[in-house]
RNA sequence: GGGCGCUUAGCUCAGCUGGUUCAGAGCAUCUGCCUUACAAGCAGAGGGUCGGGGGUUCGAAUCCCUCAGCGCCCACCA
């Protein structure tokens, strides 16, 4: 008997063989003759944790690089990490703070000194825990946004976009949060409904003999002293008579302009907008199209600084009330009603963000627009879901200039340094050096600077500068552009991520490929869902509700998860994951394991199948040649939760529960060897069927199907191939099950053991398919063809054959009398809608021949079926 | 406000060019079984007016309109 245990224990398997990949190098790729196929991970932040997101994404990569390696290609998924700078900068600023650290108190070296620090300790956990999932990826190739490679390209890339001049310093509204005095980037801000007041303030028209005002509603009258304008909608009928006239800021007593534009809402308080170009993004572009002055009022710690007249020094919201004070007392409000209006809170220190003017580095987006539009909608480049293609375009045909500085200092510093020219004014010149700069700005400026009259830029660029070029410059395509790594795996194949980093990332890489490599950087892009518990809501660290990967590998196996996964995500729907779909994948292992138990177990004399054997053999190969072509065509369109469903089911019910019955020997007996040699070969391509979406105990199997050699491995065995498929076989075995079925369902209800064998009679004179198959499952001792109807028998319909089962006393005739007239009703029930239809005119002579002919099918068979039960009716009331 | 999408069995979802793959799958449920591979299992069974209404059509889960509910993305009203 078999020395395997009768329940797999996936922890004892998984190191093992993982191990046994890993040193044997069969993760690794070289550039070859064979097809590539290639797969850049999106690299997760290097200090971060594995969670369910990523769970799925990185099951996704593995099985489509696993097939393809299967497949024949040279199959390469390239592993790394992102150096995430806002998210790993505010780490590390709060583990300084614990240890009573400011940042403001550390130089930049000191502070980048505590990062990398932080980078080495935590880094690369989350590509240990990858490995825990099986991820086949090749390490030897593992990349980190920040090493020197990925930088130096960086570098390269930003000084030849300055150079081409897509690249331009500018002022810009940033998010900033007044107590860190940094600037955060949109994800970093928290909108917050709050309960606040309207104010209605009363500007004076200048120079009006009747003393004519407008009312301005506003929830910040601290920046009247910020204004330069004030706004009405050109298409507003109650506030022509201002057109062209100038008002005087309440208080303040400063002449400001009355411009038009329709961004003014006509129905919003009275019309009228007051602009402060400083002081809010929006006031800002209005700013910028009518050529307005900007005056900024604030601190960067948010007080008000001299332009603030009488309120300089006090803080925003100190100001707030007191100037509300002030301007009721001067007569200047109109009313105060209250007002609820969303407020951005930084995430990290919690006060309102001010948006603040300041000088940012940008892109030009327009060229990077045109260049990646049409790929993607002309399918060149394939988004999965196709939904995708209309948000890309959307955001390409308004896209706005990418800020790419950050006030921050874990990143890639900007390569860009200032100087003082002849005439005291600053200049800039950017190198990949500041030995190149100081050249460039020797050359520029005529004069003889020395390296420390230049000063680099202190920002640093957005993180997803460096990741936009990762398809690239993971194959040294910036810095060596045309070699041979590039030349080869380039362009990816596909790219697996979420959507909600479709214009972060996605769009970029696009962008970036079109313009450094000259082609696409992937030709799928897969796009997941978002991971979400049972009941919908996402998984996040403050509800509790995201089960650690690890434990769940632990509990339930990789491969139990990794099916878990799939069978909860549907491509491009969000998944509502649960832990008993990761169960249903532990008991799939478990059912795997014991079939191998069964086939491993048996006994073997040389010889020939028996006829039953024969036939269940001939119909496996066709039952497993008809799910390959499935499987096939659900991964060709990423079907994936359906592609592992129908080898789940031609596994579980096919194969175990059909085939292995079909052709088991009788307990105490051993089986043929030729039987055996088969049922072993559908074994061994069900397993490789599998293996990319349960790569551990496919391969425990694998290796204990077969003697294999050192290093072999089912990696790369072959993936099974279909045939053409003969229908007939199939849908003969069809019938034979729903005769077995039958036979089972009348013991069941008739509470007849398994092992007493019965009579099948056949109402007619058609056989039964398979009929060797059909008396071993259902246990019969005797099969009649052309039986007479029975009243002592328990009689069903397969199609439009009665076979009956004579139990002689066993019938209760009054119950099967019941029974079958139900059958009867619902069956004359059927006849009548058929006949309703084919007695349509309209119908028949407008729909295609064939369907008339399913009709008339369908009566034919209606009509047998009634006369058959009636017939049986007769008998049992006879 | 603009855009995208969803609503089919108790749950999660398939259902592609309208008609035999049309009302499906898995899970869950119910009944009976510790039958020598598997109780993490076996055998059997039940379950839906395809969100509501209207239209097109010989024929609609499928196409169109409309209403209702849900979700996401973008832009946000000072």
């Amino acid at each position: 008997m078999s020395q395997l245990a009768s329940k797999y224990n996936p922890a004892e398997v998984e190191e093992k063989w993982y191990e046994y990949w890993e040193n044997n190098k069969l993760f690794h790729s070289e550039p070859d003759a064979r097809e590539p196929y290639t797969i850049v991970i999106p690299p997760p932040n290097v200090t971060g944790v594995l969670h369910m997101g990523h769970m799925l994404n990185n099951t996704l990569q593995d099985i489509l690089v696993r097939r393809a390696r299967m497949q024949g290609k040279n199959a390469l998924w390239v592993p790394g990490t992102d150096h995430a700078s806002i998210a790993t900068e505010t780490k590390v600023i709060n583990k300084l703070a614990q240890e009573g650290i400011k940042k403001t108190d550390l130089t930049r070296e000191q502070f980048l000194e505590h990062a990398w620090e932080w980078t080495r300790k935590h880094g690369g956990i989350i590509l240990q825990q990858l490995r825990k999932l099986g991820a086949s990826c090749d390490w030897d190739r593992t990349a980190f946004t920040m090493d020197e490679l990925r930088s130096e390209s960086v570098t390269k890339v930003f000084c030849d976009l300055y150079d081409k001049g897509l690249i331009y310093r500018g002022l810009r509204m940033v998010n900033w949060d007044p107590k860190n005095l940094t600037a955060i980037s949109d994800d970093e801000v928290n909108y917050v409904e709050e309960h606040s007041k309207l104010y209605y303030l009363r500007y004076y028209v200048a120079n009006d003999p009747e003393g004519r005002y407008a009312v301005v509603a506003t929830t910040r009258p601290e920046t009247i002293m910020g204004d330069t304008a004030m706004c009405i909608n050109p298409k507003d009928p109650k506030n022509e008579w201002l057109k062209g006239k100038r008002v005087i800021v309440p208080l303040v007593g400063r002449e400001i302009p009355v411009i038009e534009d329709r961004y003014v809402e006509i129905e919003f308080g009275t019309g009228c907008l007051k602009v402060t170009p400083a002081h809010d993004k929006n006031d800002y572009m209005l700013g910028k199209t009518h050529n307005l002055e900007t005056i900024d009022i604030f601190n960067p710690d948010a007080t008000l600084n001299e332009n603030g007249g009488a309120y300089a020094g006090m803080d925003r919201f100190e100001c707030r009330e007191k100037i509300a004070v002030d301007l009721r007392n001067a007569g200047l409000m109109e009313k105060v009603e209250d007002y609820t209006n969303k407020v951005g809170f930084s995430e990290r220190t919690k006060v309102a963000i001010e948006p603040r003017l300041s000088l940012q580095w940008f892109i030009n987006m327009k060229h990077f627009a045109n260049i990646s539009l049409a790929p993607v909608m002309n399918d060149e480049i394939k988004f999965v879901p196709e939904k995708y293609k209309t948000t890309y375009r959307v955001w390409l045909e308004n896209i706005q200039d990418w800020c790419i500085s950050r006030q921050l200092w874990w990143g890639h510093r900007i390569p860009a340094y200032y100087y003082e020219a002849a005439d005291g004014e600053t200049k800039i010149v950017v190198a990949p050096t500041k030995e190149e700069a100081l050249e460039k700005a020797r050359k520029e400026s005529g004069r003889d600077l020395g390296i420390d009259d230049l000063r680099q830029d202190e920002d640093a660029l957005d993180t997803w500068f460096s990741s936009w070029l990762w398809p690239i410059t993971l194959f040294n395509g910036i810095l060596d552009p045309g070699n041979k790594e590039i030349n080869y795996y380039y362009p990816t194949s596909t790219l697996v991520t979420g959507p909600d980093i479709i214009f972060f990332w996605v769009a970029r890489m696009i962008m970036a490929g079109y313009e450094y490599v000259g082609k696409m950087p992937f030709e799928n892009v897969y796009f997941t869902g978002i991971v979400r518990d049972k009941i919908g809501r996402k998984m996040s660290k403050s509800l509790g509700n995201s089960p650690d990967p690890l434990e769940l590998i632990a509990t339930y196996g990789a491969d139990g998860v990794r099916m878990g996964m799939m069978l909860a995500a549907p491509a491009g729907n969000d998944i509502m994951f649960d832990d008993k779909l990761c169960e249903q994948g532990r008991n799939f292992c478990n059912k795997i394991w014991n079939a191998f138990r069964l086939v491993d177990g048996w006994e073997v004399v040389e010889g020939q199948s028996s006829p039953e054997a024969k036939a269940a053999i001939e119909w496996f190969e066709e039952k497993l040649s008809q799910t390959i072509a499935e499987v096939n065509d659900s991964m060709d369109k990423f079907r994936v939760s359906e592609a592992l469903m129908a080898i789940y089911k031609l596994f579980w019910d096919e194969f175990s529960s059909w085939y292995l019955e079909m052709v088991k020997p009788a307990y105490g007996t051993p089986i043929d060897s030729e039987t055996l040699k088969a049922t072993k070969n559908y074994f061994d391509a069900l397993l490789r069927l599998l293996h990319p979406f349960m790569p551990f105990i496919t391969e425990e199997l694998w290796q204990h199907l077969d003697d294999r050699r050192e290093g072999e491995s089912i990696m790369y065995a072959p993936l099974p191939e279909p045939k053409a498929v003969d229908e007939k076989c199939i849908k003969d075995m069809e019938l034979a099950k729903e005769i077995i079925t039958g036979v089972r369902a009348v013991r069941a209800s008739k509470n007849i053991a398994m092992r007493e064998a019965l009579t099948l009679n056949i109402v007619g004179d058609t056989a039964a398919p398979f009929e060797a198959i059909v008396k071993k499952l259902a246990v019969l001792d005797n099969v009649v063809v052309n039986a007479e109807k029975n009243p002592a028998a328990a009689s069903f319909l397969v199609g439009t054959t009665e076979f009956n089962i004579p139990l002689d006393n066993n019938i209760d005739v009054a119950e099967e009398i019941a029974r079958l007239e139900k059958e009867l009703a619902y069956n004359e029930g059927f006849l009548a809608s058929v006949m309703k239809k084919l007695g349509n005119e309209r119908f028949v002579n407008n729909a295609p021949a064939q369907v008339v002919e399913v009709e008339r099918k369908k009566q034919a068979d209606a009509e047998s079926k009634i006369a058959n039960i009636k017939a049986t009716l007769a008998a049992l009331k006879s």
